[in-house]
DNA sequence: TTGGATATTTCATGGTGTCAAGCAACGCGG
DNA sequence: CCGCGTTGCTTGACACCATGAAATATCCAA
């Protein structure tokens, strides 16, 4: 009688795929207040943390190294992002922010904050639940190597 | 010492964030598969349950009407959709799945299966913890009308 | 030094998304 | 019944994201 899938694993795959699309479309929302796209605050927040070469950005956005291209060039145009030299390989060069990028990426982080908007009804013993709820659900397919 | 965020609480963002993305790189996935866009596939995902029209498809997806008619063409296009009077208002077109399109969404169901997946790890019990979790979660902002 | 591999860019192409403008149909207030 | 504002959909212009193939420059190992 059962299908393949029982009701309730039913209902957490529904509630996974609406917190996707909140969180999908709130963070667009929050990088267009910035003057920016989706794609583009992701970067910024990328080289916030460390410059980093094109490469392992496409990496990262698990997309292919010629998309990132036209991304670090509207941030560049912008100034917010700027491309220099690695020293140790000329081939590789090596997308980091600005001074104006960094404070963009600081902004944008605390607008952020909107995520944490949804967790405030929950106690912080009910988010420890969530938290290790989640942690196991994502181990069982680990993506790729972290670094 | 502490900051606006404790660090319970980021984890548990970075979490989610976590699964966002690996959730919609796998929906574009598992859409790649049956030659359809992560668009297309929401859209024909959505008329597979009933047809419905321009409008409320636009609301779905929450992006603006004309951007609809150009998903719909595509889908159009392949003869997985159709676009029909609505009887009541001579304004409207109603879109609805041909046969070929519910073939194709109901196979498209299936290999979303992988949402699965992630959940095998947990027990039922667990399962109905972060269904709880998830649904508090979500009723904090209620987006919009249901309907 | 030669040749294969790697990092980036360029170009062509197609999908997604917005906005403004346009058209047809609805429906309400005279 | 007639206008007239509103609504539903489409079109066109534009920007961005994303891919794949090809070009360029550099690295590195044989």
């Amino acid at each position: 009688m059962a299908p393949r899938i029982d009701l309730l694993t039913f209902e957490v795959i529904e509630l996974i795929g609406t917190v996707v699309a909140r969180y999908h479309k709130e963070y667009e929302h929050a990088a267009a207040q910035h003057a920016l796209t989706g794609a583009q605050a992701r970067v910024l927040g990328l080289l916030a943390r460390e410059p980093m070469p094109m490469r392992r950005i496409a990496q990262q956005l698990k997309c292919e190294p010629s998309n990132v291209t036209g991304i670090v060039d509207r941030l560049e145009g912008r100034g917010l992002v700027e491309r220099r030299p690695d020293p140790t390989d000329r081939r590789v060069k090596l997308a980091a922010t600005t001074e104006s990028g960094m404070e963009t990426a600081v902004r944008l982080r605390g607008s952020l904050d909107f995520a944490r908007e949804p967790l405030s009804g929950l106690s912080p013993q009910e988010r420890m639940v969530l938290r290790d709820l989640l942690q196991r659900m994502l181990k069982i397919t680990p993506e790729e190597p972290a670094e």
